[in-house]
DNA sequence: CGTTGGCACTCACTCGTTCGGAGTGCCAAT
DNA sequence: ATTGGCACTCCGAACGAGTGAGTGCCAACG
């Protein structure tokens, strides 16, 4: 099937184009990947994935680079669990064990996952002492935009403006308001967002389009409102190895690191146990950091997502092996946390 | 007088230098500075200042470039202390008086300085708690060759080789043991490392030359001890204008923004009051920071210093700018800290 | 119909080469 | 001591030709 062939062929330009950091042409690949076909048959199915964006030339008569998108793909179904080595396990646990407290634990997390990745890590400090939800009310404005209002037990208040994808009457709206605030209020944010995504993804509940998008304005606000909690930044030097593109690349994100804010932004809300939060490119809230890629996931206790850690990197970046790396440090985390 | 006009050439060269980033060349001297001479004077005397070891060209047949060596005589000699504008005075204190707590001081201070200078801020947080001397021992173990034992109150110990420039009795070697614990003992660090400088400085001690290179390892000693204290690092954003040599300056630099231990180093002990250290280039304890300058100052309440603050740099920057910028900054923290 | 070899075409890159200009050092004159 | 003049150096921009990797298209083949 030539369609299972043209992915093989995305997967091996991303391949090479990560490890050599130059445009990949259809004669390298052949060669240097096995897949049993001629460079012009390549040279077509190239046009082809070029033609459905997933890769695009520098300019013409080069070779082929990934987008956005073909990173995407690549990440979501052609990318194969790569485990750590022995070694790399063995790294992680023993320098984590030496760790005196949770500040501790923190700091050397942020370490180990740098020298890991050979990017920047960034780890949220988990907090004990977190809001919850108090209330949710949702405004109609029009027949298809509503005024979604979060209420914490803070007292703080946090506005969404939702545009819908189908109009709403006054009991739907009624019956909405109700099975939103059942699933969040009481409930610290981050398990309200949980149960929140939970009734998104239920195929019971009605009116399935519009609760997403409420639920979605819901957790981009508690997401923001995270605002005073703390992270541990390292592994900057790792910038230097940016290279070229320096301006556009790597200053922004210099910025984006001073601002904890920012960072946490960009981290997104924790997920919960193994699974790992891929952001690419422009994907991301920021325009400034179109061209780097954020790796993270949820840690805690019981993998019950307390904070999130990750990397930030550029997104020609090795998915495989950063996604692993993140994955196994969050879970050596978790273990400790557990015990502590 | 030939020798005022060289060095106005040499502040001359250093301005320019500074501000254009290119080697300067004699015409364009003598057009943007009014010196009254001719180019082919301004050569002669470029000469001159390049056999002494001030300045160098990067190239035969290219313009001038000022050496660590001028940068040092341009720093101690010829720089008038420029006040800052009215505005920036506001700007630092609404900007410093907004603060809440102790932390609070110390991240808007980084934030502010780095702002202010365009470079890399560091600000040590102050520490109540500080050990003490207990007591200082000198062993000979050659005439010309004496260990140097630091012992402090939390039991720590440090030790110090030193050669002495000239030989030392053991009657000599007594009764200086007995200067030095008379200065230090008992004091914590900061104030013994006062101290023990007033008795290298002061002219009635005997063994002047001997006394101050024992200081100076019992010093550095001190300073190295500190590594349990905490800095705020801001503005590595700066470092994105580095442009021109990447690697040979701005990898290992961020490197050393992570090591709050080589950090603390950097910034060296504390001067008194008004009193701005400079350490220009190699001068510093790390050979891969060779091109970068350290303009810092003790800050704390009544004036005596309690902890330290200063910026990272280019050796090409403005040290009259920077070193206004890092005294007023100094000295609204400490009166903030007054008050509080 | 998918695959393949062939072929003409494109364009970034790498070099030598040239050339201008900024800068220097030296010298003789003032 | 200063200055104008002059020959010399050498960096860096500009130019051009050659190279080669890479592409797109087409006709032929199983």
């Amino acid at each position: 099937m030539q369609e299972e062939r043209r992915l093989a062929v995305l997967r091996a330009i991303v391949e090479d184009y990560v490890a050599t950091e130059e445009p990949v042409g259809s004669k390298a690949l052949v060669e240097r990947h096995g897949l049993g076909v001629s460079s012009a048959t390549v040279r077509n199915d190239m046009a082809a994935l070029e033609d459905e964006g997933y890769i695009t030339q520098p300019h013409t008569s080069a070779g082929r680079v990934p987008t956005d998108k073909g990173y995407r793909l690549f990440v979501d179904r052609l990318t194969t669990v790569k485990p750590m080595s022995a070694a790399e396990k063995r790294a992680i646990s023993t320098f984590l064990d030496g760790a005196v407290d949770l500040d501790d634990v923190v700091q050397r997390s942020v370490r180990v996952l740098s020298q890991l990745t050979r990017q920047v890590a960034v780890v949220q400090y988990p907090t004990l002492s977190r809001s919850t939800v108090r209330h949710v009310e949702l405004v109609a404005l029009a027949p298809e935009r509503l005024l979604v209002v979060l209420i914490l037990s803070t007292g703080r208040v946090e506005q969404r403006l939702v545009e819908l994808p189908a109009t709403l009457d006054d009991e739907a709206l009624a019956a909405l308001r109700t099975r939103v605030n059942r699933a969040a209020t009481g409930a610290v944010i981050h398990d309200a967002a949980t149960a929140l995504r939970g009734l998104a993804d239920d195929p019971d509940t009605p009116d399935r389009e519009i609760t997403r998008s409420v639920v979605e304005a819901l957790v981009e606000a508690m997401v923001d409102h995270r605002s005073d909690e703390r992270v541990a930044v390292g592994g900057a030097a790792n910038l230097a190895r940016y290279g070229d593109s320096f301006d556009s690349a790597v200053r922004p994100l210099l910025e984006a690191l001073e601002e904890h804010v920012v960072l946490l932004k960009l981290l997104g809300e924790a997920t919960d146990g193994g699974t790992v939060t891929v952001r690419i490119g422009a994907e991301g809230p920021y325009e400034q950091l179109a061209s780097t890629s954020v790796v993270a996931t949820g840690y805690g206790p019981r993998d019950e997502a307390f904070a999130t850690l990750g990397i930030v990197g550029p997104t020609r970046m090795d998915y495989p092996g950063t996604m692993a790396a993140v994955r196994a440090v969050a879970r050596y985390v978790s273990r400790i946390l557990d015990e502590g």
